[in-house]
DNA sequence: CAGTTTATTGTCTCATGAGTGAAAAGACTT
DNA sequence: AAGTCTTTTCACTCATGAGACAATAAACTG
């Protein structure tokens, strides 16, 4: 690949885009085959510069890591901040929140969604991710339990019914790239609709 | 932990046992903290042993994977053949599949489901290995587009829909414990009939 | 275009963890 | 209880990849 990119910026800008796009490819790769399969002159060389250029950029590989798996969490947490101004029923929260994290994640390209890693991380980075993680879930199993109420929802399982959707749309990235057929906002409606309304034909 | 276990059996038996018993220490390590995160070392001390007495047993550590991955295709292949010798439909031979498919996984306990790291493996390993999800890919697709034409299913996108699925199913290993409240049988059922009906109300 | 700051490279160290080979410990014969 | 397998360990080598540091190159000043 040839180097960084070939925006017109400022300093301060230059090196903010640079940062985002060594993001970007790290992400990709460590999707595709995980972190600690990952070395820092593999994501150099696609880059274009040597390992030590990467340095000047982030404190070491686990700060590649960290911020990875934040965004992830970044992605979900406006999701969830739209969700909760708006109003209408748990259910329309419910399907903006999911909605929206989905082609957040998928727009970014800078996530990853393998949790697993996240032993490699310091302590208090980890408790950091942790309690992200747990916000978005208790926000999520929140309104399922809301819309079951409501009378919009079945009444399902709660844990499994979130496990079971949180581990599909962690697997979106592993398999949706950039230039993939079907933009994010049809893959992520697309889930939604299976979801919401499994396969069965109705009647 | 102690060591190996305690049960009584012949030589060759007793070495088949260990054989197993280790495998599934790997696959619950492989599953929690992933392939290249997890030393040998690590595999051994949980088992009671050095890591020079795995070699024993294995080959390498690639081996180790390998039987691991290969482990959960045979699962994929089992209720396959059992699909494919009911008479029925093919959205009861789909549900046939997929449940099975999710028991094995969750009883088995050595089966890794995150193909990610299969690029660790020589490339006749990693050839049989994609082969084979091919082979049972092909087939979960089959079904579904013959229970579309049935009726019994309602138009939906085959290819997100099984990558929908297949990335709920592959977390499964990810947060189901042995001593999980439920039972794989429970949880398998659970995953279906909201795989097949969706989460909203009917009517 | 000399001087200063920013960005990148080349070379090196050092830790970790996979894999080896020889020795020891257990178990099983006769 | 000496002798032979089988199983496990101890002590080592060796490759890989993270990270440090000093030296260059590029870009921007006045």
């Amino acid at each position: 690949m040839a180097s960084w990119n070939g925006a017109v910026a400022s300093r301060e800008e230059l090196r903010e885009l640079k940062r985002r796009a060594a993001l970007k490819v790290a992400a990709r790769i460590f999707n595709e085959k995980g972190y600690h399969a990952t070395s820092l002159d593999e994501i150099a060389d696609e880059i274009g510069v040597t390992k030590t250029a990467l340095y000047y950029y982030f404190k070491n590989k686990e700060q590649l890591l960290y911020e990875c798996l934040k965004l992830t969490y970044d992605c979900g947490q406006t999701a969830r901040l739209e969700a909760e101004q708006m109003d209408g029923t748990a259910f329309e929260k419910l399907s903006h929140l999911y909605r929206r994290f989905m082609e957040n994640l998928m727009e970014e390209r800078g996530a990853y969604t393998t949790m697993a890693n996240i032993r490699a991380l310091p302590d208090a980075q980890q408790a950091e991710l942790l309690e992200r993680r747990k916000h978005l879930d208790r926000y999520s199993r929140m309104l399922i339990e809301k819309a079951i109420a409501e009378g919009a929802l079945r009444p399902v399982d709660v844990r499994i019914t979130s496990n079971f959707f949180l581990g599909a749309v962690n697997w979106i990235l592993r398999w949706h790239t950039e230039d993939d057929a079907m933009s994010p906002r049809d893959v992520s409606s697309h889930f939604l609709d299976l979801f919401m309304n499994g396969i069965v034909a109705n009647g």
